[in-house]
DNA sequence: CGCATTTGACCTGCGC
DNA sequence: GCGCAGGTCAAATGCG
């Protein structure tokens, strides 16, 4: 197993030092506008738009709306900087399958469309199936070959590639709901660079974040960090509040028995998720992030529809953790380099990267914090 | 004892 | 249809 980070009992960003680079971040607040909190969709495309954004996009308006605009969209740009993952439009478009339609996903684009409002059934063996979200990173190795991304992963497999000396390590998700996987190599050229394939998406927490919200919660997550037990989790440095500002992260529900159809709640009318940040606030969850995921509503139980087990709330170690991840983290090393290229075939346009094919960008971090999170830039800006 | 890892077997998709 | 390669399963094993 992965070793999560040095153990800190600070929050990361009062002693975080931005590796960014001065350069990045002076660009991100010279570039950084008085542009409205962009639409989820928007967001998903914050990577290809970032460039695009300037001092001229919008005129001066409110002096305080303009504060908050410049640092809500220098979060997005920076999140789409750093985050290459499944973002919003991945996941809404996944929701948007009703799994009516067997073609092609890409032809039949314009025909699903997900209307919180409206209900939408889609089968999960049918959608999630179809469903491949994979999005591979290169992470610089720091000596023990693994890199924590915040998750707790088990390892199912391993095996020899060819024209690889090294093997590829098989890895899910622990969370019994949650089918994320990755893929774990060694880069040929490059013995000290993992590559690490995910795919799926979580719809959970990093374990971290929970374990950080236990010992110090903001309001809004208290009570449900209070009930979230999983005392085998990595005791992880400084872990962070969660705050969302970036819409691009938002949950999609990947986990449902196959079996299963999932029927919208009700529930969720996603219209409102375009202000500004989000705390680990279930009721956002619940509105946002799984509107066609009743069977797994987080009224403090969870439960399965295939006669599986209902965890009460004394029990809810899966309760919290079957929320989203909206953060984003560096690998438990030091001076850990990554590069981060995702491929989306779902029926959407690829959205964490605008470009057909698989684009990089890279960020690094410096080694004072594991954590990287738009709590830290809310902090500071 | 429970959980994670290891590892050989099995399954599946694809190219020929 | 066959073989290959990648991906997954599951029993065995190790560890705390």
């Amino acid at each position: 197993m992965e070793e999560m980070g040095e153990e800190s009992s600070r929050y990361p960003w009062q002693d975080y030092d931005l590796g960014f680079g001065e350069e990045l971040m002076r660009e991100l607040l010279d570039q950084t506008t008085t542009a409205p909190t962009p639409s989820p969709a928007a967001m998903a495309a914050g990577a290809a738009s970032a460039d695009n954004s300037s001092s001229s996009d919008k005129g001066i308006g409110d002096e305080e709306e303009g504060a908050a605009g410049r640092r809500e969209s220098m979060e997005n740009r920076l999140m789409s900087t750093v985050y290459s993952g499944p973002t919003l439009s991945d996941i809404e478009s996944a929701l948007s399958f009703t799994g009516a339609g067997a073609g092609d996903p890409l032809d039949g684009r314009s025909k699903y469309h997900y209307s919180p409002s409206s209900p939408v059934v889609f089968s999960p063996e049918k959608v999630l199936g179809k469903m491949e979200n994979k999005y591979t990173m290169k992470i610089k190795s720091c000596g023990n070959g693994l890199a924590d991304d915040g998750y707790k992963w088990r390892k199912y497999g391993q095996k020899a590639i060819k024209n690889s000396p090294n093997p590829r390590s098989y890895y899910r998700c622990t969370n019994p709901r949650c089918n994320a996987k990755k893929q774990v190599e060694r880069a040929v050229d490059e013995p000290d660079t993992l590559v690490v394939t995910y795919e799926g998406l979580h719809l959970h927490y990093t374990y971290s974040h929970f374990l950080q919200q236990q010992t110090n919660p903001p309001p809004a997550a208290a009570a449900a960090a209070s009930s979230s037990k999983k005392p085998k989790l990595h005791p992880t440095a400084g872990a962070i509040t969660v705050t969302d500002s970036h819409h691009g992260s938002t949950p999609v529900p990947t986990t449902s028995p196959p079996s299963a159809a999932v029927v919208p709640a009700g529930a969720g009318d996603s219209s409102g998720d375009s202000g500004g940040n989000v705390t680990a606030d279930a009721g956002f969850l619940l509105e946002h992030a799984v509107p066609n995921c009743s069977p797994y509503l987080f009224d403090g139980g969870l439960l399965s529809d295939a006669g599986e087990e209902r965890r009460m709330p004394s029990d809810a170690g899966g309760l919290l953790e079957d929320m989203v991840p909206l953060m984003v983290r560096r690998p438990s090393c030091n001076s850990a380099a990554t590069t981060a290229s995702s491929s989306t075939t779902l029926g959407s346009p690829p959205a964490p990267m605008s470009s057909p094919s698989p684009s990089t960008s890279s960020v690094s971090w410096t080694p004072a914090s594991p954590y990287i999170d738009m709590a830290i830039l809310s902090n500071i800006f």
